[in-house]
DNA sequence: TCTACACAAATCGTATGCAATCTTTTTTGC
DNA sequence: GCAAAAAAGATTGCATACGATTTGTGTAGA
């Protein structure tokens, strides 16, 4: 079982349908910026993609639309989603109120095994980072959620676990949209530094390290409203 | 544009199709425990029920599902949730994180407006506790999730809200299942000192208080497995 | 040339039908 | 009488069909 099965398992050990199958990948495909925001995502087009029934396809949607991942308007259809600034501060915010608190839970429940899990983790971040091209860059934004999401498997609470699902998820629309700059290499030593609190059992420590890293992705975000983005949300509504 | 209207305002505010419709009563009844955890709700029964097809009942049943109101088993059906001691835990833990945040968050952003609002519901919320009966005692389970959705609106974070109405709607469940006795006057005097704190500004207070009155009504909780519901369950797997 | 209206194309919302799967009952063999 | 197998019944999973709504295009009139 490897890190990725391990991050994932709490909702996709009984994977029943296909629609979550289908969700999964389009999932992976909106968070590593292969489709881009605004991309319309019709029944019907997705349903033959994956070689299904528009219902699929549909529920598939729908549950991506639950996640905010997707934004569906009635009779037109779904688009992946555009964050405004404002949506992209409330993630950070509801991550700033969650992400400490999952730092201490994991803290008091980790275990050698999970830390070696986190070494490998951080080496994979690592790799990425060292690399270069775009798919690398995709990787490396991938890697960093999962740094945080192997962290809520830890925690041990599933609903907190999921709840970060979508605020992970959400927070890579957001750094697409207006991410500014590399905060790969700062994130990658932060992460060091919180698995180095966790192992040494410094509890306190790892959330105040949690709460700067936030900020510090936040930080590296322009939300100023750019004509480009209010352009297109003034023609979409 | 009445206090459940403004709670519910953020969900429900574009109300598009009628599967959202049937979610919110189902929600409204699971909640108000007219329907009991483990209640089956088969897609035909619901659909003939609100006179809608299979398919938008289905909609309707993943939504809930998707909240963890409902628990669906391939092939077999969805069930109203019988949530675990565990899951009952991980509610409560996850409330004890996020709701004082939730209330600093409000202290900050409070309008005199909203206080009358929170005064209107406390009133609501002592009426029901005055009668009593079944009815009344649901109405005022109701009227005490609804006090912390309206703290969660007045916090003006749209994702932190959905969570919490998701935690709210599954802490009924809970107080459903493992409730030893009536916590409710007890509540309302917590709510009461909540928004007292509010409304003189002292936001740690008001942190403080959240986080005991969460605490108190975790302990009223009797998480220990009895035979009732594991009987169920043993039955329902 | 520009505007307004009408028609056509595309897409979604929903109902319904069939196949697959699970549960329950009946039948059969011991 | 009891256990096991088989058939019947019920329910979901999924595909498809049709109507409704929206969007885009072309044409007629000013």
């Amino acid at each position: 079982m490897n890190i990725a099965d391990q991050i994932y398992s709490a909702t996709d050990s009984a994977t029943q349908d296909r629609a979550q199958a289908i969700r999964d990948q389009l999932r992976d495909a909106i968070v590593d910026r292969r489709l881009a925001p605004g991309t319309k995502l019709s029944e019907g087009e997705v349903g033959t993609l994956f070689d299904v029934s528009r219902t699929v396809a549909r529920a598939a949607l729908q549950m991506l639309s639950f996640e905010g991942l997707v934004r569906t308007e009635r009779n037109r259809g779904a688009f992946v989603a555009n964050p405004s600034p404002e949506e992209a501060r409330q993630v950070f915010a509801s991550r700033r109120l969650i992400e400490p608190g999952i730092a201490i839970a994991a803290c008091g429940r980790v275990t050698a095994a999970d830390i070696a899990a986190f070494k490998a983790q951080l080496d994979e971040e690592g790799r990425f980072i060292a690399e270069r091209g775009p798919n690398a860059r995709r990787s490396e934004i991938k890697a960093s959620g999962d740094f945080h999401l192997l962290l809520a498997a830890v925690a041990g609470n599933a609903i907190l676990q999921r709840f970060m699902e979508e605020l992970v998820a959400r927070s890579s629309l957001v750094i697409a949209l207006y991410g500014r700059s590399g905060i790969s290499a700062c994130g990658h030593s932060e992460h060091t530094e919180i698995v180095g609190a966790l192992g040494s059992g410094d509890c306190g420590l790892a959330s105040r390290l949690m709460l700067h890293h936030i900020d510090h992705i936040e930080a590296d975000l322009d939300l100023r409203v750019r004509a480009g983005p209010a352009l297109r949300e003034a023609l979409n509504f």
